[in-house]
DNA sequence: CGTTACCTTGAATCTCCTCAATACACGTGG
DNA sequence: CCACGTGTATTGAGGAGATTCAAGGTAACG
């Protein structure tokens, strides 16, 4: 239920300036905004629970989706280091956040080294998780660039405890992962065939089975990352 | 000379810290490499002087290449974050570097909680920067992209004060350009040409002049970020 | 039942890629 | 001084991959 508390055991004076620092929690309903582009908000937030979605809105209409945030997952800190968000939030699902004053961040530095390291390290994953992005969409043909989402998507659920085995569910539509991957949604949806037809993958409903993660793996040329994160000191 | 120095002024024992965090400098000729995929090193750097790369390479064998950091830009922060190099980094022109040894990072969250804020700030700039890279590589068709990438690099060349007016020198090739977008060589070569018939641009050798920088700007739909750093309290 | 959201399909088109060759500038060694 | 190699830029041709348009189909929901 806390900042970070995915990555690491609390000091004790951590935990209480962090129990400080908290203001309350906020239920957000799916389809719903968390933060808009161009815009700021006095908040930063760590989801608790749900699905939610960072994403670009550009000039000629389309939209690129950064990445699914989870659990654990800070959302705003845009906001308090530029004073604007530079892309936009919504939530896919019922979202449970964790509010946090943006002024406590000053404390936060002042104060509480570990936590300034965890937000930087936190931000520097952020950085290094849409690089490779970039790569894929950059780089990759439609079914490698679907494998990779696939496979990085179930990755990052995983660690938020949100597969059962072979399994996840999930709110994302053909739509979701074509905007994330800079593909049509048509041809997001031939491609998507075909994978299933691979029989590596299978994508009913809301459901995502890894049939066969490695034969995924290989096709989407993912590394598994060690997101564990590095002690301080 | 110091790490940050162009986002604002030190407090005195800021600048002796970074004196002291600072281990020397280091010439890198043109051409080899200052971090490699998959290594680590006992450095940190940022750019003095000279052109860098940070790139990525797919088992496919091809290159993505995330952005050109210049004067300014931190080098290797994953480095210290992670333990692990992500992407390469490599010396276009001639570098200069300062160097700082990456266990210094620790006392500078402990007692410079200013210097860390910076140090996570530029981390997130960095992120917002790879951001929009992203929704143009995801988004736009090729020749908005290469007016994103050219006006993007001319703007960053500006801030580092490499500009001479309306035109700027860069050892970059087409090369560069085209696995920066997400483009073929040939597709990029021919695409260029056509932008250089709008007159809007010209790249002769290694030369580059903005002719029209707004019409460039209309076409790329990139907003010049407000970069100057907020200070910390 | 009708609406809505999402998925699926087919067809036409175009963007972009690969292959392959050529051109040009530069520096080096003969 | 010239031949040659190397790295970069340019061209043309052909084809694969991706896009758009336009319809249906299906399941969920009120």
């Amino acid at each position: 239920m806390r900042l970070l508390e995915s990555f690491r055991a609390f000091e004790p004076d951590e935990l209480s300036f962090v129990e400080g620092f908290k203001v309350g929690e906020l239920s957000v309903q799916a389809g719903s905004s968390i933060f808009l582009e161009g815009h700021n908000s006095p908040h930063l937030y760590t989801v608790l629970d749900g699905w939610t979605m960072r994403y670009k809105t550009l000039e000629n209409g389309k939209r690129q989706v950064l990445n699914f945030p989870l659990r654990g997952d800070l959302l705003g800190l845009q906001n308090v280091l530029f004073d604007t968000m530079l892309h936009s939030v919504e939530a896919l699902t019922e979202v449970r956040l964790c509010v946090f004053q943006r002024e406590g961040i000053w404390k936060l530095f002042e104060k509480h080294a570990g936590l300034a390291y965890d937000l930087t390290w936190m931000a520097a994953r952020e950085e290094s998780i849409l690089a490779e992005t970039l790569a894929a969409v950059g780089q990759m043909p439609a079914r490698e660039r679907l494998a990779f989402a696939i496979i990085h998507l179930f990755d990052r659920a995983r660690r938020a405890g949100m597969t059962k085995g072979k399994t996840m569910l999930t709110p994302l539509t053909q739509e979701h992962l074509a905007d994330a991957m800079g593909l049509s949604l048509v041809h997001a949806n031939k491609t998507l065939q075909k994978l299933k037809a691979t029989g590596w993958v299978a994508w009913k409903g809301q459901e995502i089975t890894l049939l066969d993660e490695r034969k995924l793996l290989e096709l989407s040329g993912y590394e598994r990352p060690s997101n564990n994160r590095r002690p301080f000191i």
